[in-house]
DNA sequence: TATTCCACTAACCTAAAGGTTACTACTAAC
DNA sequence: GTTAGTAGTAACCTTTAGGTTAGTGGAATA
């Protein structure tokens, strides 16, 4: 059978890949319903176990406990204990979570003009897009 | 019981949110483990089904197929069918993915930086933070 | 005519993520 | 002494993402 070849701009392939896996272990680690979403209540001051639970709406305490572990694990999430009377654990963001900055810029840019996109495009009629309700 | 507040940045919190959720979406239509390699190969050329399933290694057809179509209905991705003599099915990228371009520099830098600094990090005998393997 | 390639789909299975409910051991306040 | 708050853990369940294997119907090739 002839093979139809089509438009091939081109790459540097080998700097694709590295470029894939970078990408690759970015989503890995931030990735999940539940990671940006505690950086982010952190990212307003330091907080105990249960005062994140509270602000995070919707996580259960098993989930929050894990998620910690690997923030932490990650270096973006620091626990400091105070044992002065009750043990207290408070947990704090570190430098490196501050170097997510454009990541998370870039993201959050990104999904406002999506979501406004779909929004435009609800009100002209046309096909509704999937994604998260835009309420 | 006494509460012991820390400190305590204040920032606007509905904007907070409504980042966050814009976050949510940009990961939402973006997460999982085959949309942006799919993107990426696509990102060279158009491509047909199988041709895609060869480039995206370890991809099954059953999984290609589900992406694509979801690909299409977030509007990254058109579908052209020829029909002279055989049908031949071409997937293309759309002018939309090319809104991806500061999500996928920023995510890409950091994620090189991340790997980089985990590299670092085995050398001088730290712990390792989890994450995918660094070959 | 048999084989191969095309673009898929069907049916089934596994593993991981996340949710639910209950519980522990401790302290402090009432 | 009872109640409530602290920081979690244990055991179990559901949902979803993704993987596996096989098959379909049509056209081109050998």
């Amino acid at each position: 059978m002839e093979t139809r070849k089509i438009k091939h701009a081109h790459h540097d392939t080998t700097q694709c890949y590295s470029r894939l896996n970078a990408i690759g272990d970015a989503l890995y680690v931030l990735g999940g319903k539940w990671k940006l979403r505690i950086i982010m209540a952190l990212s307003e001051g330091n907080l105990r176990f249960n005062e994140l639970q509270r602000l995070v709406k919707g996580i259960s305490p098993r989930v929050l406990s894990n998620e910690l572990k690997e923030l932490e694990l990650n270096g973006f999430v620091k626990r400091h204990i105070h044992t002065e009377g009750t043990v207290l654990v408070e947990y704090e963001l570190t430098e490196y979570s501050d170097t997510l900055g454009d990541v998370l810029y870039a993201l959050s840019e990104w999904g406002m003009m999506h979501r406004e996109n779909i929004r435009k495009q609800m009100r002209t009629g046309d096909v509704v897009p999937a994604g998260e309700a835009v309420e």
